[in-house]
DNA sequence: AAACACGCTGGAAACGATACCGGAAACGCG
DNA sequence: CGCGTTTCCGGTATCGTTTCCAGCGTGTTT
């Protein structure tokens, strides 16, 4: 055990300033009854000893800390980085305060129980509300103050903000088409991922109002990482009749198939054309630089908080499904069919 | 007021289970001296009810949480998220959870006031212990768990980490000078910032190195914004006898300066020599691409948590100061001179 | 067979803060 | 002067959890 810290309590403002702790929390509370003076002591003497009130007693006491909480499952990945960087905007100057809680614990894995733990735990009176981003299962107590960015699983009975995925691959399928591209072949995102699913259905919805019949043979599945990108496109370039562009379920994916058609010696974007989905801000920094769907992660982040707190203070619209458009990014990854 | 949450506690787990609370906290701590069954039962019981303790209660009584606190002052500078990147590197599989803090309250303007206030916040209780990132006044208390990230004013009681920051400016003129250029402007950063202090003097010991005078009308003030970037470029190069490269205290000021000599129709690097510190992502996007210093701020983060860790678990080291090196980065910006 | 140890359990006191209630002055008014 | 109000303050219960201590059956020891 550590050397306990002598930690300072409102008893201790109390003493020193000769009154009792109810009248310490009231100036600390700017309550009205009290005295001028005695409010002057006490606040010189909260100054003297540098006192700050226990955030953990406080909220167990009365159930509202002025604190958001927002939930991501990790910090290294460059998507949650964008939410949080809208999310951190959008607090800014709105009297809240931001509380980011992510686990180092292995068990971190076993997301579904990971997640239903730790929302009860940011919930359980430490913030007024909380934000999630990529919940996998998005079955929440009805009444708690929740609201989830790109949910796993359609039809969350919380606020729930996305992007127009369905749409955004129509664009990008559009995009192919239009350089003369008949034969795309699509890398898919992860299995129970919702946008994931969109995604597909968008591409397949693309292909159909082109007049293109679907191929199955021309998709792969996938998970949103940049190694399955790379296996993707070494199983569709070695086929009999490989295709001329590749629309992968994500950014990450797509890298994936750049590294591989390197490795395969084809040049992109003559040889390939690649787009991709989410527009992280590495994107920029591939060669070729890659083209791909823009679904400002940054705005979906920042509509996230505005819902938060507008539920919070009972400005709630009846509206559930908050949708963030996506649109085009045109880069140097995309070239006409040869 | 809102609708109160019913949340559940440890007593209805105990009133489910036939047991009493005492017995119902034993098996959530996993503590010895509970019979089999009444565990398996126990356990059940938290499983159907979806119980989770309340962070608040639990860290109220008993003073250990294994959560890690990091404190930064917004979430919209990139140099942020590097940090936090490197944080969340080094917190997977730590066995440690992460309370990232920050405010949206105007109030976080009083930087001072607002650490001294926050970081009580989180190490009254909430967290083991805490690192705080580019702290103004590193005085904090002698006994607390705190580690600090590139602290402004030096010689700090806590352990801090911190970049070769006068090492780095040095090997900035070095390559300056290397590439023949002789008159060198330097754009300084935040006057409280001991870093900015560092790269000042090893600014000044480059120059000496390099057996060239100092001239203090090649140098600028600044503050770490491009805006002061911008203004100093235009106030250097319209001197009689303007500098040819142009070393700025770090990235975010040297981007000022490129968006300047851009619009004084200087190009860079022909015209002018830039060189930044910091290496932050942008760099890699600015036209042309910028040389740096890079000080890897990722690691700096990273090994913030290690040592918070040690510290926490009594395996910290008498060394108070940690350094982590910077090295050149030769991008686009910088070229021969004329 | 008495005494003792031990495994398991429940009761109650804290932790630091706030909310509620009631009491003591001070004051105004008939 | 008595009485009701107002102003200011202190006491106490309470939030959900852990920890300490005591109790109660069994099994083991002398």
């Amino acid at each position: 055990m550590r050397s306990k810290q002598s930690t300072i309590t409102i008893h201790d403002v109390a003493k020193a300033a000769g009154v009792s702790v109810s009248t310490a929390s009231r100036v600390l509370n700017n309550k009205a009854d009290v005295s001028p003076e005695t409010y002057k002591k006490v606040r010189q003497v909260i100054d003297d000893l540098n006192y700050t009130a226990s955030l953990a007693a406080k909220s167990m006491r009365s159930r509202t800390t002025n604190v958001l909480g927002l939930l991501v499952p990790e910090l290294i990945e460059v998507y949650y980085h964008e939410v949080i960087k809208g999310v951190g905007a959008a607090i800014e100057n709105s009297g809240y305060d931001l509380l980011i809680y992510t686990s180092g614990s292995p068990t971190r894995n076993k997301r579904a129980s990971w997640e239903r733990e730790h929302v009860a735990l940011l919930s359980s009176g430490l913030t007024d509300g909380c934000i999630i981003v990529s919940p996998s299962a998005p079955t929440f107590q009805q009444n708690a103050n929740i609201v989830v960015i790109d949910p796993h699983g359609a039809g969350a009975e919380v606020p729930s903000v996305v992007a127009t995925n369905h749409e955004g691959a129509i664009q990008a399928v559009d995009y192919l088409v239009s350089l003369g591209h008949r034969r795309i072949g699509f890398v898919q995102g992860h299995p129970t991922a919702w946008s994931a699913l969109q995604r597909f259905e968008g591409y397949k919805a693309g292909l159909h109002k082109a007049g293109i019949e679907f191929e199955a043979a021309l998709v792969c599945e996938g998970d949103f990482t940049s190694a399955c990108g790379k296996a993707a496109t070494y199983h569709l370039m070695n086929q009999p009749n490989p295709p001329s562009a590749i629309f992968a379920a994500n950014d990450r994916t797509a890298i994936g198939v750049l590294e591989a058609a390197q490795e395969l010696g084809l040049n992109v974007p003559q040889d390939l054309s690649v787009i991709g989905f989410d527009n992280i801000p590495e994107t920029m920094q591939t060669t070729p630089r890659l083209t791909t769907i823009d679904q400002s992660i940054r705005e979906m982040g920042s509509l996230g908080v505005r819902l938060l707190i507008d539920r919070l203070q009972n400005r709630e619209s009846a509206q559930l499904l908050h949708t963030v458009p996506t649109h085009l990014v045109v880069r140097d990854s995309c070239w006409m069919r040869k």
